[in-house]
DNA sequence: CCAAAAGTGTTATGCTTACACCCATGT
DNA sequence: ACATGGGTGTAAGCATAACACTTTTGG
């Protein structure tokens, strides 16, 4: 019923793609570059590239990526779904495990030379199936950010709450009151406040306390939205 | 920078792998079959098979479960985490792709003399990496019951309240109260009434309606938990 | 008439949004 | 003083959980 592997017949090439976005000048971005050579030369694509034999996807999808941008500066890095139509590189059968990285909106990492950040609500046409992978991954973000920390793979190191209220609205889409983000993320203690103040624009103005988030990895913070366990009674 | 994939070389066998889930016997039970060569021979593992060149992973793993249950009887196939440790196999490198496949509490399919059901919170040692595989399947299961219509892939055509009381409660591993299993689902107008009745125990008691899901698909019901965009002023 | 199961009415609770208002700083 | 942004107080809305109570059947 179940056969051992041949590992000559049958196989396909593996890839990994990563879907890098960070809040850059107010906007949510990803990271693409410009295909020189076809097919889809001209076109924008993905990061990524081969699996090596030794290698998990994570570590494959780290190294490729430290060709494009410090890996030190990625945040976050969480697969995504793989993709396997056979047609879907029209040159040869391959398969792609797609991955989300983040980065904190206060790094500029250096890039090559044919590859740029792109508004994710403003995109060039994409390369392959990519397109539908990017925006994928930005609806992982989104959902993410709200029963999760997530948010700290966005945000600096340090910030006040009107800068962290841009980050969640530029990555959600919509606007995000300061108000409420702040009352969300302490009650559920997501938040430390550093004690440190810092001004915010150019004008007056009370200064704002700065905050950090309290863990650097991802944690589910409002695991059952309905449905809960019965409390336990006392 | 990127470069078409060398077919030849650094590819591994990739699988498909399934944690088919039912609701048996008031129970979640997963479909295992049991090795019978090394290695992990007498262990119970997820039933799977290699990819072909000419198919898509979801393609692949219908067409090894249709070996292990009638395909027609699975009513929910959706893709999980691809695993690729290079020792995840000792005898060769192989990457998976595992997959959740639901099938309604009232199928029961014929399975090969290898093959049974068992309950997920009383498993036998499992082969390779596919204990973690089947408990992320499961907390994957868990989480789409509470803000998805996932409900509609475990209950059978149609049921009452009760039944799918003991179906959730059965999922989730809590006791689930039907007052407020059937004010969520229908505030979500998940369910629709079909308007015949049925007597649910042996002893005496008012019979209950038959429902149905109103939609065989996955449809996200709750989307926003926090951080909701806000209303449209009016 | 009584037990059993289904279903509805009602209340309490907790989380979120919305918005008014006070606070602290620069000019 | 006053503009500007930061932060808190407070009320309203909504979904859910909990539980009492009514309804409908079989014996």
């Amino acid at each position: 019923v179940y056969t051992v592997p041949d590992s000559q017949a049958k196989t396909a090439a593996h890839g990994v793609l990563a879907v890098v976005l960070q809040v850059r000048e107010g906007r949510l971005q990803a990271l693409l570059w410009q295909r020189a050579l076809e097919p889809y030369a001209g076109a924008w694509a993905l990061p990524g590239g081969v699996l090596e034999a030794d290698e998990t996807l994570e570590e494959s999808m780290l190294r490729h990526l430290a060709e494009k941008v410090d890996v030190r500066q990625v945040s976050h890095l969480e697969q995504l779904e793989t993709r396997s139509d056979p047609g879907r590189n029209p040159e040869c059968r391959e398969l792609a495990t797609a991955f989300l990285g983040l980065v904190p909106s206060d790094a500029d990492p250096a890039v090559p030379d044919d590859t740029r950040w792109h508004p994710v609500d403003d995109l060039p046409p994409l390369a392959f199936d990519h397109e539908p992978i990017l925006l994928a991954a930005r609806e992982r973000l989104r959902g993410k950010l709200s029963y999760t920390n997530l948010g700290f793979a966005l945000a600096p190191e340090t910030f006040t709450i009107s800068e962290l209220r841009d980050i969640y609205g530029a990555a959600l889409g919509h606007p995000v009151s300061a108000t409420n983000l702040q009352r969300v993320l302490l009650r559920r203690m997501l938040l430390e406040d550093t004690g440190e103040q810092r001004h915010y624009g150019r004008g007056g103005g009370r200064p704002a306390a700065l905050y950090r988030f309290g863990s650097n990895r991802l944690e589910i913070t409002d695991q059952f939205a309905v449905l809960r366990p019965p409390t336990i009674a006392g």
